[in-house]
RNA sequence: GGAGGGGUAGCGAAGUGGUUAAACGCGGCAGACUGUAAAUCUGCUCCCUCAGGGUUCGGCGGUUCAAAUCCGUCCCCCUCCA
């Protein structure tokens, strides 16, 4: 199957600009490209699935470059947001820029970086507001979504440019690497879209560049695709461990998990449906939710800490604690929340602490509601002292709030 | 400018002088069941601390032994009239 039509099927090409891009990506190696500002110091889950795209049509044959947006960073896109955003500072986002290099490297190993921060910062103002400004018709601007919707609240000239400063981009790339294709979420619509009007200004009609956009990740719940508790799944092993990304996966809905695999698996189609078939049939294996979860984890964290994740899982779904080594404890427990303690402490403490709950109190309420375990043991008493008899290999006692709410005391 | 209705905990909504920290529903957090699911059932859900205390019913001021409840005043929302 050629990609277009695979990409179709898996429900990853939301827009093109032009059906003709089916011919190009089948007839031609094409050189695409996809941006991402640096306005964090990590990507996040949702900002998977469109590396999921140039991770197929690297595949397919096409060369990538993925683009860090130090510059444009610099500037804040306005799409989808309804407010005007503080500016980032110059260190700080060349700072995160190149963390969110690193992380995109690893999502794509063979393609080419660049950051528009070294065509932009030099762009002299005459040039760009002949050269550039000229082909922009202020109407057609305040005509894109990221702009009109942001008219009654405000809007500055900063942000207005964004789009312009984008399609620069566009052209840039165009012009240095031939390349012929911008994809990205599809919110990005409007500023790619600029991209390619620049181009045919610049370069004139008989240039081809084409556009194309994954839909949103919506869920049919109407809930935000990315989060677990209202915080957000990062790519970086810091923010959010290697355990706590496979779980978010393993924890997809039965509804949702075959349109997911679609999306961000790399097994063939074939294949997805005849594991779709198997899930429906014996669903509580949850055979979708841990194949997604151990590719996903495979891909963003290594095969080593996939394992390592899987392991924890066990021992901790089975409750059997025991079963982790000390080093796996460490490990396992590195990404949640700790304390240190040097001899004993209250439990009820101990869960304030830990952030296992808000306050002494509702410590004891959860303890009296029973939703307190001490390495896997309910404790029930709230003048439970914990000290060196709780601690595994002497070390850790391992506090969990609920089903999956995990703090871990270590001993000095 | 005039007439009426209303502002109660995250949301919705009872309560119109005293056992009311405030019914009930939703949401949230747990427990049972299960598949780390859904549905269902059960408990908890103003704040802090051990017992006990503190602060709430739009704001402020008053009446009273006692106020979400009565009085004054101010602010905001809705409907109708001008």
């Amino acid at each position: 199957m050629h990609v277009f039509e695979e990409l179709k099927r898996r429900d990853s090409m939301y827009a093109v600009t032009d059906d003709a891009l089916a011919d190009a990506l089948e007839k031609n190696e094409m050189t695409f490209y996809l941006g991402i500002d640096p306005t964090g110091e990590s990507m996040h889950v949702g900002h998977l699935a469109v590396y999921m795209l140039a991770r197929r049509l690297q595949a397919a044959g096409h060369r990538p470059i993925l683009l860090v947006g130090g510059g444009t960073g610099l500037i804040g896109d306005p799409s989808g947001k309804s407010e005007e955003r503080t500016l980032l500072d110059l260190e700080e986002t060349l700072a995160y820029g190149e963390r969110i290099a690193t992380q995109i490297r690893r999502l794509v190993p063979q393609a080419q970086i660049v950051n528009n921060y070294d065509w932009l910062k030099t762009y002299d103002i005459l040039t760009f507001l002949r050269d550039i400004g000229k082909h922009f018709g202020i109407n057609a601007m305040l005509a894109k979504d990221s702009v009109r919707s942001r008219l009654e609240t405000g809007i500055s000239f900063t942000e207005f440019s964004y789009q312009i400063v984008q399609a620069l981009d566009f052209l840039h790339l165009y012009k240095t690497h031939d390349c012929t294709l911008q994809i990205g979420a599809q919110d990005q619509w409007g500023n790619i879209t600029a991209g390619l009007d620049l181009i045919r200004k610049v370069c004139g009609p008989a240039s081809k560049a084409y556009a194309m956009v994954i839909p949103l990740l919506t869920r049919p719940d109407g809930t935000k695709f990315g989060k677990t508790a209202g915080e957000a799944v990062w790519l970086d092993a810091e923010k959010t461990s290697p355990y706590a990304f496979y779980q978010f996966w393993i924890n997809q809905a039965d509804a949702d998990i075959v349109s997911l695999m679609k999306r961000f698996s790399e097994m063939p189609l074939s294949d997805i449906e005849t594991l779709a078939a198997k899930a429906e049939e014996a669903p509580h294996l949850r055979i979708a939710q841990k194949t997604l979860a151990e590719e996903m984890t495979a891909l963003v964290h290594g095969q080593k800490a996939l394992e390592q994740a899987k392991n924890i899982t066990e021992a901790l779904f089975e409750n059997a604690l025991e079963r982790l080594s000390e080093a796996e404890l460490e490990m396992g427990f590195a990404g949640v929340k700790s304390a240190t303690l040097s001899d004993s402490m209250s439990l009820v403490d101990a869960l304030v602490e830990l952030g296992l709950a808000p306050s002494k109190r509702e410590a004891r309420t959860l303890i009296a509601n029973r939703a307190i375990t001490v390495n896997g043991e309910r404790e029930t008493d709230d003048t439970c002292i914990l000290d060196a008899r709780h601690a595994l290999y002497g070390r850790f006692t391992v506090v969990r709030r609920g089903k999956k709410e995990y703090g871990v005391l270590k001993r000095r």
